[in-house]
DNA sequence: TTCAGGGGTGAAATCCTTTTCACAAGCAGG
DNA sequence: CCTGCTTGTGAAAAGGATTTCACCCCTGAA
């Protein structure tokens, strides 16, 4: 298993030229066409593929961006991770996807690796608010676009959805289907996404207090946006004294948690309304259908990626903020309490 | 925006040391403890991050493995990748992932990437049995190792589960409960996972044919292993002059997309038999509960990554294709036709 | 006292490209 | 015929780490 590799030295003495002239031959410079060939000939027969270290050792910069997210396994990221994708296919440049596992740890040594690797770019849907720290990146210059979530102070680029807006306009379909004791099951406390929709519930509760809406934080729960933090705080709900008679759960995977733990306590909606923050996946299966606050999440990721591509293109513009609207999609799940309710 | 780099130099100079003993400090030479103090705090105080292109250059060798899947929308990959984070969290490797769409030529593309970012190691779950070109990467001595589908004729490393054993299971299971046209949707024709599964349904339904059973190909249908392919295959199936009784579905996205169709045209299971090969995504939420062969996915990626890792670390055992066993978990959807169909 | 051996250190080579710089040749215009 | 410009080219520097090698100093044994 000999480990010969073929460099651009090789290629020029096949060539006959100097190692100059083969680099320029793959970059763009300029060589009279029948050099060019024959350079073309010599790296194809020795099967020459450029040391892509060495290049961006040069050049101080890689060809490849990365992307952080949280959870590899929820696909709300992965969807988002598609739109990066396709956006970066037409360029040069190649994705790597790096899970934090919503562990500022991790997060924080895949931030390491994309500052050492000296990474084109970063997009980062950031573990926490506040301990992810991008200062390195953005001193060293690299562009960085926060998606989905926002860490706390730092001078990013983003691309967000309307988290507060949407949690409002869920709460608020919530009550005029006529449910009062609306919980509400929402994220890490750390999590700009968490923080944003439930101050759009609690936004709409207040609003509706003199309706008759009950806005007690007995009713709100933090949970870790996966499957069995959702199931655990689900529980925990209907075990109160006076258990809500609706849920809006601030994301997917959390509402397939809280609806196994409905199931198993033998309530179904819409009799407990179930209202999700981002669409469950493969909602197609799950009866009743559910009502949804829709996440633009392909788009989301499209949008990273287009204002990373515009910013490394050397942009100057001031910093972007692009908020994506959410939509409501009502369904079965939330079509009110049964009278005996 | 100043991108002011700290190096080893700086480093060096600021502690009164030569670069070689700064290296020293940080990779596990033998350094006087004082002196490897007063380099420690230089380079806290200075925020020095090595520089890992470099490293890698110098070194040959990078300290990041790939992981390459063809669908990353799939959540039998992305469990794929937690097994092979998890694993490689206890070395000092990082994991890159990289989606080849089941698309030959992005999957080319990452390949190259990984050789000329000399990444330490590759896992790869191949798009294709034929075009997927390991041989770069095997000439240069990067160990690599095939997860769940294995490329054609590479000398590589695989780990993956008894796709053939599973498929025949599945389909005798089907033929005691009671079915007897039993369909196939499996994936595309290049993957070796396609190929095995569907060749053991065939085995089932050969032994079977004294009993009733229909072995035809008009029940095969080759798609893509995405939720629409199994839409679209189970609809043609279900336009057949004679329906099947029931579908083994050789992937879970694919189940999906049978199961929209059978609901599409009012039938479900079990009075038509649905059996996946591998877990659908958040089974707990569909109803009748689904009949699988249940797939070790984690597994899979922990066994490839310790196999990768072992083969770094210099093992020079002979090649090994370690298998690992899937189970059938007998739910609801094969509970046997009905009596009037 | 001398010599062997070993630990700690720095200078310099090395990894492989890209890019700068200097130079030569060719050509047009004066 | 000479100047000035444009092109094409190769030598060499640069990028930032690791690693080899030579060296010094010290200890312990002969």
């Amino acid at each position: 298993m000999r480990t010969q590799v073929v460099t651009i030295h090789d290629v020029a003495r096949a060539a006959g030229v100097s190692p100059a002239t083969v680099s320029r031959v793959f970059n763009g410079g300029r060589v009279t066409p029948e050099r060019a060939q024959s350079v073309q000939q010599a790296a194809a027969a020795l099967g020459f593929a450029p040391n892509r270290l060495a290049r961006s050792l040069r050049k101080q910069r890689s060809s490849v961006i990365a992307l952080i997210i949280p959870d590899i396994e929820n696909p709300f990221f992965t969807s988002l991770a598609r739109g990066v994708e396709d956006a970066a296919q037409r360029t040069s440049l190649s994705v790597v996807l790096c899970n934090s596992d919503e562990d500022t740890d991790k997060e924080r040594r895949y931030l390491e690796v994309a500052l050492g690797e000296q990474m084109a770019g970063v997009i980062v849907a950031a573990a926490s608010q506040d301990d992810t720290d991008l200062g390195p990146l953005i001193a060293r210059g690299v562009p960085v676009v926060a998606v989905d979530r926002r860490p706390h102070d730092a001078e990013v680029d983003a691309v967000r959805a309307d988290d507060r807006h949407g949690g409002e306009v869920a709460t608020r379909h919530l009550l005029q289907a006529g449910y009062r004791r609306i919980a509400c099951i929402t994220g890490p406390e750390g999590a700009s996404t968490s923080e944003e929709r439930l101050a759009g519930y609690r936004a709409a509760l207040h609003a509706a207090r003199s309706n008759g809406a009950v806005a007690d934080d007995a009713y709100v729960r933090h949970a870790d946006f996966r499957v069995e933090g959702g199931r655990a705080a689900m529980r925990e709900l209907l075990a109160l004294p006076e258990p809500p008679d609706a849920v809006f759960v601030t994301n997917n995977l959390m509402t397939i948690g809280a609806l196994d733990a409905l199931d198993e306590a033998g309530r179904t909606p819409p009799g407990v309304g179930v209202l999700s923050f981002g669409d469950v996946p493969w909602a197609s299966l799950v009866r009743p259908s559910l009502t949804a606050v829709e996440l633009p999440s392909y788009e989301l990721g499209r949008a990273a990626a287009d204002l990373l591509l515009q910013r490394m293109e050397g942009g100057t513009a001031p910093l972007q903020t692009v908020v994506l609207r959410t939509t409501l999609q009502i369904r079965e799940s939330t079509a009110g309490p049964v009278a005996s309710d």
